[in-house]
DNA sequence: TGACATCTACTACATGTGTAGTAGTAATTA
DNA sequence: TAATTACTACTACACATGTAGTAGATGTCA
């Protein structure tokens, strides 16, 4: 019987960092985990190990399979679903939908108008595919 | 002399909602604040009052006048600076700028055709003011 | 096989956040 | 003025998060 699915996982920031490792090797141990990421902010072992575990109870990722006697982790999650989670609650936390956020953007010249440029094209590729 | 301004308030999720509050009120009371609240989240007289007592701390309300023996407050920051410091972190947290984070509202979904014509609309008019 | 390295499974602990209770004081009212 | 009410200043506490240490098991190499 498969695992329950985990539809919500919200990571917190060094939880995301450590997914965001793991998106890019594909699986690994804590080992590789840890040493794939950015040297400027690279947790100590067993710190990295503690958020994979929580992440494990979380069901965001799980061991597959073990080599020597280190397990081997792999994400249950998608980027597009943990950013999308993440994306949600932080509407909901600044009260709105995405309206006084873009809003907000535009307001507060976070957003220019190339990049407006850029994302009609993304939506048309996007609605004519 | 002046306190210090506060540069950077990063509110908390129930923090913004007291804050939304008293952005509302312009300025207000323990009680005020509380019973202006939405009935559906509205924290019991102390709890209010903790967090009161926090953001004043945090230098993001301070006590103007008494009437009676209640202090009356009053927000020390804008809610536009709120809202680029939580927008600020929230970028960080999902590493990236807005590029990436716009990019996903878009492919989601969550941002359509209209609400990019209306931000242009939005940006020409702040452009040529 | 014995020493050394590496991992795992636990435990610990400070800080931030949400949530609220209590004791005592000040104001209001019968 | 005595009783009641409202407020203030503190204290408390659970859970989340970042951060890491330790003990013991397992694997590797000379």
């Amino acid at each position: 019987m498969a695992v329950k699915p985990a539809r919500t996982v919200k990571p917190t920031r060094l939880e995301m960092e450590i997914l965001d490792a793991l998106w890019k090797l594909g699986s690994g141990s804590i080992r590789e985990i840890q040493e794939s990421m950015p040297e400027d902010r690279r947790p100590e072992y067993t710190t990295v190990q503690t958020i994979v575990y929580r992440l494990e109870e979380k069901n965001a990722v799980r061991r597959t399979r073990k080599i020597g006697n280190a397990h081997i982790f792999k994400p249950l999650v998608s980027r597009q679903a943990a950013l999308g989670a993440l994306i949600d609650d932080f509407l909901g936390a600044i009260g709105g939908g995405t309206a006084p956020l873009m809003a907000h953007l535009v307001e507060s010249g976070r957003i220019k108008a190339a990049d407006l440029k850029e994302l009609e094209r993304l939506l048309r590729e996007r609605g004519s595919k």
